[in-house]
RNA sequence: CGCGGGGUGGAGCAGUCUGGUAGCUCGUUGGGCUCAUAACCCAAAGGUCGCAGGUUCAAAUCCUGCCCCCGCAACCA
């Protein structure tokens, strides 16, 4: 059960997802360049050259607009964002090597390359064709077809059929060829589910991809046709080669670190990695990523987090707090990696005090504080070959790194502290304070003492890549060497004899969790604010500009009596009620009706905004609008004193 | 039949691909310890693994049907 610590001297290439310059970075951004840190790291000190890479993606129409709303230049509000990215990575102590942006020449570079050798190697893949859809002319884009009604977008625009020539890459031909592929590399998509997903998709057969646009400006231009520039996959896939040099004189990296060993990203985009990149890169020549790693998401309250839910989480001060180690450990150690899972404060800070506070951090203080006291503050004279704890740990690192290979960091972090519990177990069967009053620091205690020691400095290696700052400390404060957390590392017998220890406040204090999140509550609710911001986490920031007092009074609010309800048929969410107002019966639907049944809601009083103009809602015509407050998107009516009439102006 | 994920002791979750004693964390109860961060250790209670069939010597795990929950899409005026 010995594991062979001899360096691997393999390449590994690991990417994340770039991420959108649209909105400051959340939890999921942070998630999935925290999992790629840890991969990076438990390579790099498994004996691989690493190669990192992250970064942005700058292009498109939402930042060209967002940026002309703002009145700055696309790439002044990439700048300002990216810089965020930055931040972040470096408070939670991402270990990348390179960061990309879609805006940096050496990226364009890239892209062109990627392009010139399709139409080289396959000549006619790349052509021109039409696009048509439903074209809107204020807002300057294609409207996807879902979200036309009655010849109007979402925001009430008039739309168009609008046909214009593109750019096509010819992906329907591949169809074949990615079957293929996925037949020889069951391994080419991680978790299998998603491999399943990604196969019925492409049985389906595959429609050509349109891969550029005439109608937005900020992007690649496309080579040879400045007119067009090229749209969105074509050119943020594009990334990941051209980071490495690919295309450019110097493509030394390219050549050494191509393919990728592992393409990190959501769920949501697999099928963009999985599909459309592999074919791009069949079509030019270039060799395939080796495997495409599809994370789950983080949720809320079960829900998915969404801006526009105003659940966004952002974690900024459990770091300010607690330090990048604890944010870094609670996901890698709740989340099932590959599958979605909820976040909350009270779960983090429960781990934190459970596994990080007790166990770890415990578990190390009582290790240094018995080598203080029997051995003065050094790790004792005498080591051990055999006995409880070696073998539980030459047991439990071959099934850690066997974890960490297939990814479940979950179960990996849960062996490491499985050895902590053999740790705290061997102490209080030698009862070693009762040896110490009995016959002193003789070499039975040193050798209890040392494996006490010993084993929590595997434990510290085998959290290493999770915690690397906690990590180092830890090894610090256990008279090993803070740098050495490599493959051997996590062999017994590291430990000098006669190193000093030291004992030092707690590496993780315990928090008292309820005085916490409310202490947080309170000093939140200070400052007006739009929304419960009940979490220590930060939701998105408000953006509304302030109305005039005559901009309110224009809308038309009023006390509104429910006379009749029942649900849309087919519908999950719409209601449709009767409603009095004072002067005559109306119809309203309210997406209501997952919080409220028609029984409770006829007889009650609402308030309305009642000039609203009509709208149809799977068909029913729906006049005015409920007022209700959303928590995490569940509504919750508004409601008025019992004697109010129907009908009475509310301001 | 729109696509996908899930339903496992009080709570939150592993385990399901590769059938064979149902496991972890928190919580609860009892005991122990005093080196340690009111931390730690031991033990116990607590689950017909959503429901119903089927395959099998054997099913949480494979097959069929159904129910419920959650994402996405269609409806948040």
């Amino acid at each position: 059960m010995h594991y062979n610590p001899a360096p691997s001297m393999a390449k590994f290439y690991i990417t994340t997802a770039i991420h959108y310059v649209n909105d400051d970075p959340h939890i999921g951004h942070m998630y999935e360049n925290i999992a790629a840190d840890v991969i990076a790291r438990h390579r790099r000190r498994m004996g691989d050259e690493v190669f990192f890479l992250t970064g942005t993606d700058e292009h498109g129409q939402k930042i060209e607009r967002s940026a002309a709303k703002e009145g700055v230049l696309p790439i002044e509000l990439a700048d300002r964002v990216v810089n965020t990215h930055y931040e972040l990575d470096k408070k939670l102590n991402i270990s990348y090597d390179d960061f990309i942006r879609t805006t940096q020449s050496r990226h364009r570079i890239g892209v062109i390359e990627l392009i010139r050798r399709i139409e080289e190697r396959s000549p006619g893949d790349i052509y021109k064709g039409e696009h048509s859809g439903w074209y809107c002319q204020t807002e300057e884009t294609f409207i996807p077809e879902n979200q036309v009604r009655d010849g109007r977008d979402e925001a009430g625009h008039a739309v168009e059929w609008t046909t214009e020539k593109n750019y096509f890459f010819k992906l329907s031909s591949y169809t074949e060829r990615l079957l293929a592929h996925y037949r020889q590399h069951p391994e080419f998509i991680w978790p299998p589910t998603r491999m399943n997903e990604v196969v019925a998709f492409v049985e389906q057969g595959l429609k050509d991809l349109s891969i550029s646009r005439t109608s937005i400006s900020w992007g690649i231009p496309f080579p040879g046709n400045p007119e067009h520039v090229i749209y969105v996959w074509m050119d943020a896939l594009t990334n990941y080669i051209s980071a490495l040099g690919f295309g450019s004189a110097d493509d030394e990296k390219f050549r050494k670190f191509w393919p990728a060993d592992i393409h990190l990203i959501g769920k949501d985009i697999v099928r963009f990695h999985a599909v459309y990149w592999p074919a791009f890169l069949m079509a030019a020549g270039v060799e395939l990523p080796k495997r495409v790693v599809g994370h789950g998401f983080w949720t809320r309250h079960q829900q998915k987090i969404s801006k526009s839910l105003g659940n966004v989480v952002r974690p900024y001060n459990i770091i300010e707090d607690f330090g990048p180690d604890a944010l870094r450990y609670y996901v890698m150690r709740e989340m099932v990696f590959g599958q979605d899972q909820d976040y909350s404060d009270e779960a983090l800070l429960e781990r934190y005090n459970a596994d990080l506070a007790n166990d770890l951090g415990n578990t190390i203080s009582r290790a240094i504080k018995m080598s203080e006291t029997y051995f003065g503050g050094k790790t004792p004279p005498t080591s051990c070959t055999d006995n409880d704890l070696i073998r539980a740990s030459q047991q439990l690192v071959p099934e850690y790194l066997r974890a960490m290979d297939e990814l479940v960091f979950q179960r990996a972090l849960e062996t490491a502290w499985k050895l902590l519990t053999a740790i705290n177990s061997f102490i209080v069967t030698r009862e070693p304070w009762k040896r110490f009053k009995e016959s002193g620091a003789d070499e039975a205690l040193s050798r209890i003492i040392w494996n006490v020691l010993e084993a929590s400095r595997i434990v510290c290696v085998m959290v290493a890549p999770v915690m690397p700052a906690s990590a180092r400390e830890a090894l610090s404060r256990l008279g090993a060497d803070p740098d050495r957390i490599d493959a051997s590392a996590l062999q017994w017998g590291g430990l000098p004899n006669g190193a000093p220890v030291r004992a030092d406040d707690p590496i993780f204090p315990r928090v008292d969790v309820e005085s916490y999140i409310g202490g947080r509550k309170m000093t939140e609710q200070d400052p007006p604010q739009s929304g419960p911001p009940i979490e220590t986490t930060q939701a998105a920031p408000p953006d509304n500009p302030r109305i005039s007092i005559d901009q309110f009074l224009e809308i038309d609010l009023r006390v509104a009596e429910v006379r009749a309800a029942e649900k849309v048929e087919k519908s999950k969410k719409l209601m449709k009620m009767t409603i009095f107002t004072g002067d005559e019966e109306r119809t309203i639907v309210a997406g209501i009706a997952t919080k409220y049944t028609p029984e409770e809601l006829v007889g009650r009083k609402i308030v309305i905004v009642a000039n609203l103009q009509p709208a149809k809602l799977m068909g029913v015509e729906s006049n005015g609008m409920v007022l209700a407050a959303s928590i995490d998107g569940e509504p919750s009516l508004l409601a008025v004193d019992p004697g109010v009439p129907a009908g009475t102006k509310v301001k």
